[in-house]
RNA sequence: GGAGGGAUCGCAUAGUGGUCUAGUGCGGGCGCCUGCUAAGCGCUUACGCCGAGAAAUCGGCGUCGAGGGUUCGAAUCCCUCUCCCUCCGCCA
């Protein structure tokens, strides 16, 4: 969220945010009932201090000037709750402000490909995409996925499923041994208050799940939970920065994108997948954001599959980035470049939602810390990468040298 | 699921309608004293918002887990919720 200040200051810096990332979010309403609130607030705050003069007399006509005070000082605070209310409403609704050396676009055509490793395989016969693959060796079984759940779901079988677990054990070893990420394991069913410190609430309400009884949301990615892991603390000077990561599954409705990506296991309702997340001092977010980056190119570069990094521009990053950086997997058989990780600096804007701030002396301000999220990966699209990257001409896959000690074979047949 | 107990200024505690402008101890900070150390003495010790100011700062309002209510007046009484603890039941 954006300090109600910092509209107020920076007007047009906030318009012109807005407009880059094509939202409407209502910044001249926000303005104007911030005007409303403080006028109100004013005039409250005077009948208060006339009704504190008020309690010191206990003789009647005090008392009777002060039956007519309690009216009038509850319609306003009233009237303020209101305000107050529709104003914050408005603000959880107002997307972060890009940095400045985030690219103008308008849609994700502007996003720019910054650098690649890697050359696409040569094939000396026409590689499949994973679907058929993963039916014909017995380890992807879409029809299970559908009768058990419907469609969007999928059963993992196997060395499939053996496949999976193994690249999340890589990677977790590689982000904890290497790379210096707290391993944890997360509660997947949260509040509504994390989610709105992650900022999925309110405004993306139609892409999560929920169980109306108990208000449980389940997350869409784990950085709700990591998120919330330090809400409402002041960490203690020296802490920063903290990085942590954990492997969850994820739930997403995808009502957005209903009927894209139907066929195979790319987008589902239901996957896995390894999240980086850093809590950092506003000073260094930006090179830890590059970091970051590098830490789930490294899953790339050692599972040996040709990838690309993108900045994204000002009109497709997401809600609470201030500057993302996405990596694509290149995928032969689907022959398409697959968004396997996205990398984001959220700066202060999930702080300030969640309240998490740290001290930089034992007795400094409390100031509002940066977080930071990235896939490490997001399993289904690795698993596609891999098994249409390592297909072979007869059928079978290839593991690749690295996963081989995890599972323990070299092939899937 | 049932029955109880609890949440107060960093920590520990006091506070059952006005004297709470929330006391005390510990811890922290500043200073004094003491030939070292320890002890002692004095002062100090939160956060948010609104307003004024170039700023240091000053004034006001709010905050005793959260939100409502009763009252001229609420840490204190009532209601709802959240979290923590104890016991019983059930369960991987």
């Amino acid at each position: 969220m954006l300090d109600i200040k910092f509209i107020r200051d920076n007007t047009d810096k906030v318009h012109r945010a807005v407009n880059a990332r094509n939202d409407t979010a209502p910044i001249d309403e926000i303005l104007s009932l911030d005007i409303q609130r403080r006028q109100n607030l004013r005039r409250l705050e005077e009948l208060r201090r006339e009704r504190k003069r008020l309690t010191k007399g206990k003789d009647e006509a005090s008392r009777h000037a002060g039956r007519i005070l309690r009216g009038q000082i509850k319609s306003l605070e009233d009237c303020i709750r209101g305000t107050d209310e529709k104003l914050n409403d408005l603000l959880l609704r107002v997307p972060n402000i890009p940095q400045d050396c985030v690219p103008e676009g308008k849609s994700e055509d502007d996003n720019i490909t910054i650098r690649s490793h890697g050359r696409p395989r040569e094939f000396d016969f026409t590689p499949l995409p994973h679907w058929e693959l993963g039916e014909k060796l017995n380890i992807i079984d879409f029809e299970a996925g559908a009768r058990i759940s419907g469609s969007r779901f999928y059963v993992l079988k196997g060395a499939g499923a053996t496949l999976q677990r193994a690249l999340i054990d890589f990677m977790l070893d590689l982000h904890t041994r290497e790379n210096g990420y707290i391993e944890t394991y997360l509660p997947i069913m949260v509040r509504r208050e994390a989610l709105v410190g992650s900022s999925n609430l309110p405004k993306f309400a139609d892409n999560l799940y929920r169980d109306v009884e108990e208000d449980f949301w389940f997350i869409p990615t784990a950085e709700v939970a990591l998120t919330n892991i330090h809400r409402d603390q002041i960490l203690p000077p020296g802490s920063l920065p903290l990085y942590y990561v954990a492997h969850t599954p994820c739930f997403r409705r995808e009502k957005m994108s209903a009927g894209k990506d139907v066929r195979g296991i790319k987008r589902g309702h239901q996957f896995e997948k390894v999240e980086m997340y850093k809590f950092t001092t506003p000073e260094t977010s930006n090179a830890e954001l590059e970091k970051m980056v590098n830490d789930a190119e490294e899953v790339c570069r050692r599972l040996e599959i040709p990838y690309r990094v993108k900045e994204l521009c000002t009109a497709d990053i997401s809600f609470a980035s201030t500057r993302t950086y996405d990596i694509e997997m290149w995928a032969p058989g689907c022959n398409e470049w697959l968004e396997v990780s996205s990398c984001s600096n959220c700066g202060d804007f999930q702080a300030r939602r969640a309240n998490i701030r740290y001290r930089n002396q034992p007795d400094s301000k409390a100031e509002y810390v940066h977080t930071l999220n990235g896939s490490g990966l997001a399993l289904p699209r690795v698993l596609i990468s891999v098994i249409e990257n390592y297909q072979c001409a007869d059928g079978t896959i290839e593991i690749p040298p690295i996963l081989e000690s995890y599972i323990g074979a070299g092939f899937i047949s």
